[in-house]
DNA sequence: GATGAATGAGTATTCATTCAT
DNA sequence: GATGAATGAATACTCATTCAT
């Protein structure tokens, strides 16, 4: 069915917006129907609970920085930008809403959370495996390389929760990436552009 | 009052626990006053609202903190050993929790933002000023103290919100902090002992 | 708490006469509270649920009946009479609700069943105790005195239960009873007068 | 229609099972359709209401009783023996389910209901020509033949729900029996066999 | 005949907060 | 200071029924 499909991706646009500016909890099925102009019941007849449509709106978003992921690995990027490219593949989320400035920080913690807990999960492997290609080019040297990786992402997960980093914090997340992935000091600098370049490379969307 | 203000320690103490156990969403203030073995009426009397008694719990669980903090500031040890005592000053409630095994992640996650938010602005400036010294001692060298610290921070709130860390996370976590704060290798070493000699080591879940 | 009491009480006839009207799963507590003019709240401050109103409308009913039930047994009737007396003790319900003619046959089913049931379990041990007390004046003359006594209440039930009864069942339903517990003809010959004579004796409510 | 009265007639019987297993109003549309594997608007094809459904499983239920009642008159057994086959034509729904010990007492309340209603309509003057014949052949004596056998046909009823009954039971019941229509003592004996000898007998729960 | 998406009134229950005593 | 009865808006969820295809 063509037509409940777009209802149910509707939906689930609604409510992943809804979830973001005012947090899970604070959003009622409610709000949601009424938004989408939908009954009680249609709700329901898409998703079995609040709940579910939380967990769909958390796939959502993880497939389509997946998606967005192995553009990143199939081009012809260098590794070190591999890393950064795949890293930013998952938060397009941050950019959007650090446009419409609406996050309302205390509200949308449940659904970082889950967000940042299926990241980790899943994008390490991803990076462990450019990093393993950098170390094999001579580029990085480092042991421990899945829970490095893991540290990067939590440090940068944070850094684009809030959305906004001086030059000095650009300029120390960089220099701790180079020393913990052991690469030369300089091959990372890149970054710095693309942050304060562009606040942040846009695309996403529906 | 003498009484009053037992009663409302008593009362914070109660609201402490259950926040964490149970998130802060979850707990009723039903669940709280029975608890307490109080009626409605008193605990609007010591508080005006719910948020009220949640914002107070943040700032008695922050101002242990810094006690104990201050205490480390004021002993003998060494400037590595106060970097990480003042970060396990601010990480008793973990502590605490992880023995109890009662950390129930998803719920509590609004407390420990609120910590978290409330503990990186408190205590940045505390251990910057501790890498200063270790700076004029000759034993760090870096720039962008505060960001430096801030990353830091960020990776062992995360790291000290599982509660439980590989060896491999260990030492990559201690070669990042070295690295970050331009120390020399195996001056944070200590940590290894620390965390795997005490109680928190276990093999790691994820 | 004495206007506490009467408010629970009220809302205890409300709903018992609504049970009997409607039924308890046609009943919802939004006409309870209709009815009785106060909040959804307040409610439940008097109940935990729907279900513990009734178990209490329920053990209401038992509890009037059990003390229509102990004055007759502490009365100077005979055996015979006190037989019927203990028996319709326990059977005003149907007496108000011949008289409203709102018995909704289909509806009220689960209320009579859960009275049935611990009418049966509560009376038949009373009865057995007057049979044998029967028996010992040379009234009676049977064995097997708690199942017969069960077989008697069943029917006397199922008899009230429709409120309304021929001629011919009355005297077949008293030459039963008579052999049942091997009574000489005759003797139980007044619940006739007791019938046809006044549409059951009445007394009760509030 | 062919399929069209297979499909009603599996329909019926889902709901029948349904019913009895967790009552009427806990049983859903849904899920009769699911076990059905049709689409709601099939079912809504073949019946115009959920209520309509409960009627026509009760019709059901009773015609199968009725064909077995008629085989049982046509049949070469001794008047008793045709007054019992005819009450157990009516009662293979408790046999099967007593067997299945899924007779859920609270719920299916309402089903049982409205089959023991029928039942005394129906039954009643089938039994009460039986009776006449005995009558006729001087093996019972009574009058009010109508009002004694819808008595015996309560009592049969109730015990038969509950599926289970002690020796003593038996016994008082046989004998109310017996006296009830004016038949010898030992007439209905049999009747023992059948129980005790049969698959229902067990120990006595209450 | 058959489908299943859509409906929306209805359900029981929760809970932070108020206020007269 | 302390009580607890009372509130009522809000919540997630159900389900018999309809109807365009």
């Amino acid at each position: 069915m063509k037509k409940g499909a777009r209802r149910k991706s509707e939906l689930l646009h609604i409510a992943y917006t809804r979830f973001l500016e005012n947090g899970y909890e604070q959003t009622s099925v409610d709000e949601i129907i009424n938004e989408a102009q939908i009954a009680k019941g249609t709700f329901y007849h898409y998703f079995q609970s609040k709940e579910q449509i939380l967990e769909q709106v958390v796939e959502m978003v993880m497939q389509k920085g997946l998606e967005r992921a192995d553009n990143v690995l199939g081009s012809a990027l260098s590794v070190p930008e591999k890393i950064i490219g795949v890293i930013l593949a998952f938060r397009p989320m941050e950019a959007e809403l650090v446009i419409q400035n609406t996050l309302n920080q205390p509200e949308n913690v449940l659904l970082h959370d889950r967000v940042n807990k299926k990241l980790i999960c899943d994008v390490v492997p991803l990076l462990a495996e450019i990093v393993r290609e950098g170390i094999r080019q001579g580029l990085f040297d480092c042991e421990q390389i899945e829970e490095r990786v893991k540290l990067i992402l939590i440090m940068s997960s944070r850094l684009f929760d809030n959305g906004v980093f001086s030059e000095n914090e650009t300029i120390a997340f960089i220099d701790m990436v180079e020393k913990t992935i052991g690469a030369k000091t300089g091959t990372m600098e890149f970054i710095k552009k693309l942050i304060s370049g562009g606040q942040i490379d846009e695309e996403n969307k529906g």
